[in-house]
DNA sequence: TCTGAAATAATAAAGAAATAATAAAGAATC
DNA sequence: GATTCTTTATTATTTCTTTATTATTTCAGA
């Protein structure tokens, strides 16, 4: 089997050489970046299954770094930031990190987040047919049932509900769908949206006045049940 | 296994002795300190796990010692202070103090913050899911649970109910919960945040009228439990 | 340690603002 | 030409903010 390969962004030497140490005498495969720029070259050039991302760097916060990552690389980000600071957190969380890690932190811990940020990665691929109460959800084949009946359903609409139910169980954000299906370009498009949910939603909801499967968190985004 | 290290930091020689007697029957190894200045020596010379610290002290005020403490200083530093000073319960946690005691107090209660304050040190990465009683928090899916049901909250609910988690068994004043969650402008306006701890009372106590996660520190803030 | 005034907190409720749902018509695409 | 996408306008809902009232806590003085 293939070593999983980490991208280390972190601009503190010794920090990347105890992660190194830890992470290579675990059977992973570990590349460096000192600053965020680099970092995301790096990642561009070899997507790795798993970035440790530092929050505090020199030539740009970890929270843009992020951002921008975010707009392409859907694999697990895990934050890494010096302690009470403890606001970072929802905020890296809200703009789509994976997990956080408060430094100086325990090799037993990080190592955990990580092979369960890997696995979260693997069960996303694997996951592709899905059954959700009376609809069944087939990624590769591009198919939805509900009831056993074959819907049809858009392309578009497709890649929605295909991205919501990936994300089964969490809150995606308006931003983060527009991005994921509409490209950089319509991340203020919040209309867009509400039409392709209300469409989605008279298909796959017995009664779209209730919706059990396509919730909405108001001033957020929306949540797959 | 060894004893715990507690430094204080206290001009009254009653307090201190009563602090020793307390402490060292608990099984604590405790050090002392008259002044500031010695106190600032000896946690150099020899970190303890916790630093009590009164706020008056002769030579320099406990302020400017937890300040002086916090630029190298990263365990957790409990404030001790007369009664009626608000004000200064507030600058200090303001200034990274971890948690504060009212003169006199209960043994129990100060054995109780000292177990409180010192397993904190140990566990110094934040969970980022996390199981309070009957309640479960998944900051990044952003949901809460209670009794396994799923709870709805608003955006601004989950952020509040999110920085108190992350901070459990902290105090956090009104002006800092205020500045996170609203921001800068906002940090006079006490009002919203009874009005929002008031609803996310309601959805996540059992009974609300006697709140056993949200507790109120009346005069400085909340604490989450 | 009790008591009452003052400060602080809790609560309810209504009005304002922000956000979401919906319908429907015009553009673009296949 | 039918389907799908995008835009606009309207209505509905949710959430936030403010105000007013009541309850609780704190603390000084007896």
């Amino acid at each position: 089997m293939n070593k999983a390969e980490i991208l280390i962004i972190d601009d503190e030497p010794q920090i990347r050489k105890l992660l190194e140490i830890t992470l290579e005498s675990n059977d992973y495969k570990v590349w460096q970046a000192a600053t965020g720029k680099e970092g995301i070259i790096m990642a561009a050039n070899h997507p790795p299954e798993l970035i440790l991302l530092d929050i505090g760097l020199p030539d740009k916060s970890g929270h843009d770094v992020l951002k921008e990552l975010r707009t392409w690389y859907a694999k697990s980000i895990i934050m890494l930031s010096v302690q009470n600071s403890e606001a970072d957190i929802v905020k890296a969380l809200d703009n789509g990190a994976t997990d956080y890690l408060s430094k100086p932190f325990r090799s037993a811990e990080l190592l955990a987040r990580i092979r369960s940020a890997i696995r979260r990665n693997q069960s996303q691929s694997i996951e592709t047919k899905m059954v959700c109460g009376d609809l069944e959800i087939d990624i590769p084949a591009r198919t939805v049932k509900k009831g056993g009946e074959l819907l049809k359903l858009t392309s578009t609409e497709f890649n929605l509900l295909a991205l919501l139910s990936i994300n089964e169980g969490r809150v995606l954000t308006h931003q983060y769908i527009l991005k994921q299906i509409w490209g950089m370009g319509a991340q203020s498009e919040t209309q867009y949206l509400r039409v392709f949910i209300r469409t989605l939603r008279k298909k796959i909801e017995t009664n779209s006045d209730k919706p059990e499967h396509i919730h909405t968190e108001s001033g957020v985004g929306y949540r797959f049940v």
